[in-house]
DNA sequence: GCTTGGGGCGTTCGAC
DNA sequence: GTCGAACGCCCCAAGC
């Protein structure tokens, strides 16, 4: 066997290329999450030291995004109503 | 008062704006995080699609980061013993 | 062995008691979990026939709850602006 | 107008009646829905406060529920078998 | 059957 | 360092 796995020929070339590049492409994208947050946790700290409340601060960032979230939400709303009516 | 927030005047101008910075970096890092989430989803779509199994894939990336951090650990015990030998 | 269960010595008496009892009270709270839940469907099937559109009704009920859970948060950030300045 | 919605036309005052009337006992019976959940929360950070394992107890509960809701199948099952026959 | 919402679980982060 | 709370992930069920 020229591959040290055992179960290796359960998916042909084409699928194994593949499937590699569908994990490379998912660990990519961890890293640029995990790098995302690291700066997220850097702007907390850096905002610690100049005397912020990173508690409230994370509030705050919490209520605009509830916010938001609402927003859209009551937009998708106006458009289910009109949808329920046949459209405008 | 100049502005329609009745608590404004807790923060000196410098503050509030340096506040309103520190809010923006985080909001909009926490965007940059949602379009990475999504990117991701959007690649175990495809391979959904493809005929993968998403939960393994998830899986096996799990266990690849396991094995990195795992490898990891172990270098850094090396370089732990190393030193406390004087180098190599 | 007076017991059918192989392990049961793992627990003493008072604790096979107690265990008893937490998986009773347990079940017992399930069961009216499944009942309100059972409630909400009749009602909403209710609602159906009289010509209602279950779906949005569910979006309202959410979107009421966004409601209040904003304004609980908003109630909570102020405590904490109060707490960080000393208390009223 | 003598409401501040813009769409309060949309239904008849029956209607609109009925309309907050479902509304209140669908969020009545949500609001007894949590109770019950919040009770059960309780029941579990007690029994983890005596030293019980919260996920093995939840996984009991489960258990026990399939076996019941197997018993049931069996004799729905039992009942079908019986009247195939014309009864006991 | 596919997608969306809800519940459970593990992890992470901050508080004490 | 332990604790609890918040967040993200995963699974399941229900609705379209």
């Amino acid at each position: 066997m020229a591959d040290d796995s055992a179960s290796v020929d359960v998916l042909n070339g084409a699928a194994q290329t593949r499937l590699r590049t569908i994990i490379e492409r998912v660990e990519r994208l961890e890293e640029d999450k995990a790098a995302v947050m690291n700066d997220m946790k850097e702007v907390f700290a850096e905002a610690k030291g100049e005397g912020f409340d990173v508690k409230i601060l994370r509030k705050i960032v919490r209520l605009r995004k509830q916010d938001r979230a609402k927003r859209l939400e009551e937009e998708a709303l106006i458009d289910l109503y009109l949808s329920a009516i046949g459209g405008l």
